[in-house]
DNA sequence: CGGAGGCTTCGGCCCCGGCCGAAGCGTTAC
DNA sequence: GTAACGCTTCGGCCGGGGCCGAAGCCTCCG
């Protein structure tokens, strides 16, 4: 009976697919979508399932290679295996239907404006920050979209003022647009995405708010989105969050 | 009981993948990863299922806005919805297990090399001649990968040059690079990879094999090839093919 | 050394969804 | 007009898999 189809040939979509076409399965993925590793039970807590369907969910989605795990001490981290893993989840992200569920509470209500005010989006930033630092490289010629999205000569010297040091030579698109559903709007994303966030937090600019993926726009922060990239103060004061 | 959940905030992913995490319905996309229209009882026979389950399966897939629909008498074509749809297949194949089942006859060997050969993935080429033409392309400099996939302005040139017009002011990346699952190596997608691809066939550098995706060089073709690309005739002789 | 907490395994429940064949409808071909 | 063909709907079968709680293991902390 089950020997009736045909040989299946070619890769195994399918496979893939049944690992993130589970609701519990995808919120994990979706959550882990800000780079850094959760344990187990904070997943659990997160999506509202038992330790144990967790666990098994987390298994899969380790021998499926979407995730990776490691282990310290009596914690289990796990973190979205690489930025392809990644790049499919927003994919599938973009391709799927918004709920837009109004939030339910004030406080849900305050943690969702942090959240699409600035937060992390795997590697790069996102968010109303993330999109307005992209518009401004793109304002500034830094960055150039009109032949598929590409950096400037004038974006890597300007990169390169600043300190900010991209790792080359690896197969990874050194720039790339990421489109998150908050803003509907592309943000920058790729190697140069990954190093100008990584800059903003060694530099002070951002900070997480707590353990969420949310960030607060610190003081120097305002100043340095001014003096390089034109951004007014106003638009990231904490004012501005709520 | 079900109730239970947390409010499901984001992006349905689930719902999505779900569309896809099915054995028959990935095989029915794969397939329209050539970027023709099939039938439902085309794609049926492909997969060998009865036509209710294809029916079945093929309104999910249009009801999810994965594949589109066109009528004509009593043929019900379909077809991938978009470019980003075929982008998110050809993601999910790059992360899958390949099986890679031998072929089990002479007559499939003979299919597959041709596959391997030559053949559209979605709406531009792929295969070794898709990888061969990129290839040619980077190396006289008309594609630049050092910081990211671009066009070169030799290349932009070189494009006007061979009379190929690329659609301008569309959303979609001149240049992005796809990689399949044959050759395991990247070749040239995105509105270039299209154009090219096109021009192919309308200069009949091009022809397709039957109703396959598979596509053979004509002599035109190879003449093509070695003028505009400096590939060697030998190359994509017909011999070769085999 | 004992308790607490994180993770895992197991058994059992239940529902979802993929499959088919039969019957029916509409279109095309003769 | 009649026959063939493509697609659709429906009912029924069956397996897979997601969920939980209980029990157990291991690590950390006091």
């Amino acid at each position: 009976m089950s020997t009736r189809r045909t040989p299946a040939t070619g890769p195994d979509l399918a496979a893939v697919a049944k690992l993130l076409a589970d609701r519990t399965r995808s919120a994990f993925c979706l959550a882990l979508l800000d780079g850094r590793a959760w344990t187990a039970s904070e997943l659990a807590r997160h999506v509202g399932v038992a330790a144990s369907t967790a666990t098994e969910h987390l298994h899969a989605l380790v021998r499926g290679n979407l995730l990776a795990e490691e282990r310290q001490g009596r914690h289990r981290y796990v973190r979205l295996a690489d930025a392809h893993v990644a790049e499919l989840v927003e994919n599938l992200a973009a391709l799927a239907p918004d709920h837009r569920t109004p939030p339910r509470s004030l406080s849900a209500a305050g943690r969702k404006a942090a959240l699409a005010h600035a937060r992390t989006c795997y590697d790069h930033l996102a968010g109303t920050l993330g999109v307005a630092i992209t518009d401004a490289l793109t304002e500034r010629s830094l960055l150039d979209w009109d032949n598929g999205l590409r950096l400037t000569a004038e974006g890597d010297a300007w990169l390169g003022e600043l300190g900010v040091s991209v790792p080359a030579g690896t197969r990874r698109p050194s720039v790339r647009s990421c489109l998150d559903w908050t803003e509907r709007r592309p943000h920058l994303a790729g190697a140069v995405g990954a190093a100008l966030c990584r800059h903003a937090f060694t530099a002070g600019w951002v900070a997480r708010i707590g353990t969420t993926r949310a960030v607060a726009v610190t003081s120097e922060g305002r100043r340095a989105l001014r003096d390089h990239f034109g951004l007014p103060d106003e638009l990231f004061s904490p004012a501005a969050q709520r």
